[in-house]
RNA sequence: GGCCUCAUGGUCAAGCGGUUAAGACGUCGCCCUCUCACGGCGAAAACCGGGGUUCGAGUCCCCGUGGGGCUACCA
């Protein structure tokens, strides 16, 4: 049994898709899984669309995700180099390789001659024109230095069969498939022969990329019969959706992987739910670390049909990762997030953060969970009123004084010391815990909702702000 | 247009000829509770349509409909 090597070979056009992340995860896992090696490998053959640092995006994303690989053009490895650009002469000895063979041939014809095979809809294609030319007619073109392609020798008639790990068997009539350019006339291979003659060369035993290839898939099976080389297991992955029409990109503005993380998902949730789109365990367990995907990846989970990507589903991930976490752990993620809050460097960030963990999903809703502290302004009277509670903004002209008082006489300014003086005061009162903690946390804090009850709000404004905001909210109640 | 391919709740998704058609997110309700959140419990919610095959079809076959892809000297 070979060892099983997978790899990822994304083209550096850009960022870093979720549909490109959830492939280069999947080869990862599976090779790990099976206990095989996940290559990197760069498909930069077309240099109108290299972009500058989209290399660098896709080296620093695989990285952060912890998808790690384990021979790539950063760091070597036996099979290099792992770049397409550095590899034009090896795709132009096995053009010609494929030439001899049969499988190919020198096409000869301009742009003009092929446009005049198109009809009227701009559908049309290659007559095989240039595969009857002999071999001095070639020879001859060739020395005399006319540009050429080399197209691939498409048989006429047949059909090509494979089995998909995901699709099952798929077959597409040779008739319908074009001989398409393998070698371009810059001499740099198209996608369409590169990409075989890198998998065979790397030793790729098992090609996981997107259903784009799912039909052009057949005329790869060809070259790699042609040469002789055995053909790769191939698993084609549904596309990842925006929403029922349209696919996940970043040309519609649609999050990339650094979108997410900047917008404070957690990083693991977002690996985990893109495995989760078109991936299914076997248990229940959802919420998997990258370890446990590891662990627990299989092929038969693929799903075949196109995924819809659900931020809300992706939040409660974060959200779970976010609870779970240790107390320092959220805060060495969070406090980035907490410096743009309005109450920060005013309250004790150890507080504000506790406050705030598990009443926030993604880390960017932070500063607008704390914003109101600093927020404070008149209160209108009718927030006093609340039925459960039994509590309006008469209960509150008696309560606030007394508890004014009250929180003046506490040492230990603490939640706990707090609620048990403030439901002593309600007994002193002869009134509901409710109707004293409520007018209390609202006077204080002047919100309907608040991140806490009226004991742990008056633990974070401490002593002062309390006694002060206490005496604003029942002058405020005069005035009424 | 031709070819490939997909089709279970709003979303992800289990199911692989016989099930009360899982589970998760979301939604709604209840409980807990000093509001919110957390947590607990519960509910509503699906097999695209039509023909077959079969004792029996979400599961197999065909057609239709709808979606996605390919049809580039892009990948």
């Amino acid at each position: 049994m070979n060892e099983v090597r997978t790899r990822f070979a994304p083209s550096p056009t850009g960022y870093m898709h979720i549909g490109n992340l959830r492939t280069a995860l999947y080869g990862y896992l599976y090779a790990k899984k099976e206990g095989g090696k996940f290559i990197l490998r760069l498909e930069d053959t077309d240099a109108k669309r290299y972009v500058e640092d989209a290399v660098q995006i896709i080296y620093d994303t695989l990285k952060d995700a912890g998808i790690t690989y384990d021979e790539g053009p950063d760091i070597g490895g036996p099979c290099g180099p792992y770049v397409q650009s550095e590899r034009a002469a090896i795709y132009k000895k096995y053009a010609e390789e494929l030439v001899r063979l049969g499988g190919a041939y020198y096409c000869f014809c301009d742009k003009e001659r092929i446009e005049s095979l198109k009809d009227e809809n701009g559908v049309g294609r290659y007559d095989k024109h240039c595969l009857h030319l002999s071999k001095e007619e070639v020879a001859e073109k060739l020395a005399a230095g006319v540009p050429y392609v080399i197209r691939q020798n498409v048989p006429l008639e047949g059909t090509g069969s494979y089995e998909d790990l995901v699709y099952g068997k798929v077959s597409v009539d040779f008739k319908d498939i074009e001989d398409g350019i393998l070698l371009k006339s810059d001499g740099m291979p198209t996608y369409n022969f590169a990409n075989v003659v890198d998998d065979h060369l790397m030793g790729i035993t098992h090609v996981i990329r997107g259903s784009e290839y799912l039909s052009s898939t057949p005329k790869y099976n060809l070259m790699y019969d042609a040469f002789g080389w055995q053909r790769p297991v191939y698993i084609h992955l549904p596309p990842i959706m925006k929403d029922a029409h349209n696919k996940l990109s970043k040309r519609n503005g649609d999050a990339s992987y650094q979108d997410l993380v900047a917008k404070g998902y957690v990083k693991q949730a977002i690996v985990n739910y893109i495995a989760l789109l078109g991936w299914s365990p076997k248990t229940n367990t959802e919420k998997m670390t990258l370890r446990e995907l590891e662990e627990n990846f299989s092929l038969s989970g693929l799903n075949k049909s196109p995924a819809i990507f659900d931020e809300a589903k992706l939040r409660w991930l974060s959200g779970e990762y976010l609870k779970e976490m240790s107390g320092e752990e959220f805060a060495a993620l969070a406090t980035p997030f907490l410096e743009k809050s309005k109450a920060y460097g005013k309250y004790d960030a150890e507080k504000l953060l506790a406050i705030v963990k598990t009443r926030v999903d993604i880390l960017s809703e932070i500063p607008s969970k704390l914003d109101f502290l600093e927020e404070y302004g008149k209160i209108d009277p009718a927030l006093y009123f609340n039925k459960k509670m039994k509590s309006d903004a008469q209960i509150a002209k008696t309560v606030l004084p007394a508890a004014a008082q009250t929180l003046a006489g506490v040492e230990k300014f603490e939640n706990a010391e707090l609620y048990a003086a403030l439901v002593a005061l309600a007994g002193d009162l002869g009134m509901k815990n409710g109707q004293v903690l409520w007018c209390v946390r609202i006077a204080l804090t002047a919100r309907e909702n608040t991140p806490g009850g009226a004991s742990e709000m008056a633990e974070l404004l401490g002593k002062e702000r309390c006694l002060a905001r206490l005496s604003q909210a029942e002058g405020w109640l005069k005035e009424e």
